[in-house]
DNA sequence: GGGACTAATGCTCAATTTGAGTATTAGTTG
DNA sequence: CAACTAATACTCAAATTGAGCATTAGTCCC
């Protein structure tokens, strides 16, 4: 019982990382309540926001984190729905909750199984434009989101989103997407936090393509951490802090890939990438594929500079 | 006296407003104690926090703000220094401050004397490539950036930033720039920090090159919404918040200029620009500038959709 | 009413960068 | 050693960019 509300500053941090088959995301919770990894900022014990995420993930999970980027702070009433433990808040408080990314780099099947890892496919289906599965999940949303688009407002602001009519796909536009889903009522978060029960007048949603929620609001930070990384990769090697020490061209365009959830152009993949200095060859091969033995190359000094470049993405064709 | 301290959360706000000359911003606070316009977030009035920022900026400055967008939230604890007339709060509480920028469009001189508004580059004189003046204000800098430059790492920080030893000028690395004169101790918020009485060992600091210092850490709110401007303008067509409605293309070119401190190639904006189709003909011309009369421009209908790109930014020669 | 002046607009051309393939090579497997 | 699989090499046209020169439509001044 506070006589005043007090802010609480909740901190959620979407943690990534690259096991054999793409990026896989570090969840909490128990099963039907599952979320970010999540802990509360505290005022005297930590210095700054980014040690505090470090520390609480770290103690959390085991996982010591590399790349760690704030995201943004979401601070709207009526998002912040359920979330179950959160420790010494009360119900007069608000809770503002600042996201972050981090980067785990590449894992291992054991360390994969030491912590609980899910694709992060599994939460935005229609996000994965490289196999045909994902793609069906784009068409079978479709009815439903035509029937939303009941003005030539919202028309084109579904195709821009989905790149229909002639508007091309934009692989970071993830949040765009999900608040556009999110309006149309066809994700389980926005029945919940219009108090509806699921599956009553508003359409019934198929976990297969509309993806599985999350607590809270913790899908809309996941889906501005995937349009952030998918965009930060374009124009900062971020995608090496994500990739093992040494990778074959092909194993990295296999990560770009699961990433950016779009096929690229091999060899222009590797022409860019070569003539962008970003990699350099080590001299060992790597012979596992049944096909020609591939280099092996590492990040070079240079892309660990400041300000140095990301990689272009270009796409293969349908 | 609390028993717990308590979080408060600032809410600060870069305005930026093109007049004639260029961008320019609203500040508020006495002469010697000048910052943003700066409110506090009340947990139970406001909603959202975009709703709480147009609200406390209409309220102190009467502008109505156009565009809004959240940058970042800021929590170092030290960094928050000196903040004076912060209302309810007391020593032992913490302050975490949510940085918006917010764009109020083009204004005419009534309305830039009805606030206290300044030229963006008065607090980042090196960051305007435009003119020689600017570019002094870098030479000054030189001196005293190489002396701290005692290590290859912070020499290749200083090359990558301001664009030494062929690396080129990013505009949008305003951020890189300042926190890097910070950590040198050429800003004068870095001796306040510190705790120095300025100008004791460290470098005297001549305002003329490392710019006039703002209150608690707005100067780096600054820097991070020129940084996110000048980057936003090349993905989206975010000038046309800060243009007038109707303009020539020299005008606009001109805006986009002032924004990104740098001189653009003519012939090539106007091209890139005409082929985008963001920007539309009326009939009208302009014959104010002793020239050939210029024709008058609008943004078109699709600038203002949902995921229309933004500027291409084809620079001039040296 | 014709030149000088000024900015706006039009046009050209080469250098790069992309997109989209086809061709060759170095291993593994039966 | 032939078949198979990836990796790597090379090619060529289209599109984009960087840098200019050229022309035009006004004003100003005699």
């Amino acid at each position: 019982m506070n006589a005043t509300p007090r802010v609480i500053i909740g901190l959620s941090a979407v943690v990534v990382a690259a096991s054999g088959k793409g990026p896989e995301l570090l969840l909490s919770g128990s099963p039907g309540a599952i979320g970010l990894p999540f802990g509360s900022f505290d005022p005297i014990g930590h210095r700054t926001f980014e040690l505090a995420v470090r520390d609480f993930v770290t103690s959390q999970t085991g996982f010591a984190l590399g790349y760690v980027e704030q995201l943004y702070t979401f601070g709207d009433k009526g998002r912040e729905a359920p979330v179950a433990d959160m420790g010494q808040s009360s119900d007069a408080d608000r809770v503002v909750s600042v996201g972050y990314i981090a980067l785990a780099g590449s894992i291992d099947e054991g360390q994969r199984r030491a912590g609980v890892w899910a694709d992060w496919y599994r939460f935005f289906p229609w996000e994965d434009r490289r196999s045909t599965a994902g793609m069906r999940a784009l068409d079978l949303l479709m009815p439903d989101l035509h029937a939303w688009a009941t003005t030539t407002e919202r028309q084109s602001r579904v195709a821009m989103a989905f790149g229909l009519q002639g508007q091309s796909w934009q692989e970071s536009q993830v949040l765009d997407r999900f608040e556009l889903l999110y309006e149309a009522g066809l994700v389980q978060e926005a029945q919940r936090d219009r108090g509806k029960s699921p599956g009553s007048t508003a359409p019934a949603l198929e976990r297969a393509y509309v993806g599985e929620p999350l607590v809270s609001d913790h899908r809309r930070i996941l889906a501005t951490a995937m349009g952030r990384l998918r965009a930060k990769i374009r124009y900062r090697p971020i995608i090496f802090d994500l990739a093992p020490v040494r990778f074959t061209l092909s194993e990295l365009q296999d990560l770009v890939e699961a990433v950016c959830g779009v096929k690229l152009h091999k060899q222009n993949f590797r022409r860019t990438l070569e003539r962008s200095g970003l990699v350099e060859s080590t001299g060992a091969m790597h012979a596992e594929t049944g096909g020609r033995p591939a280099m092996l190359f590492t990040r070079s000094a240079t892309s660990r500079q400041a300000g140095a470049s990301g990689l272009s993405l270009p796409l293969a064709k349908r």
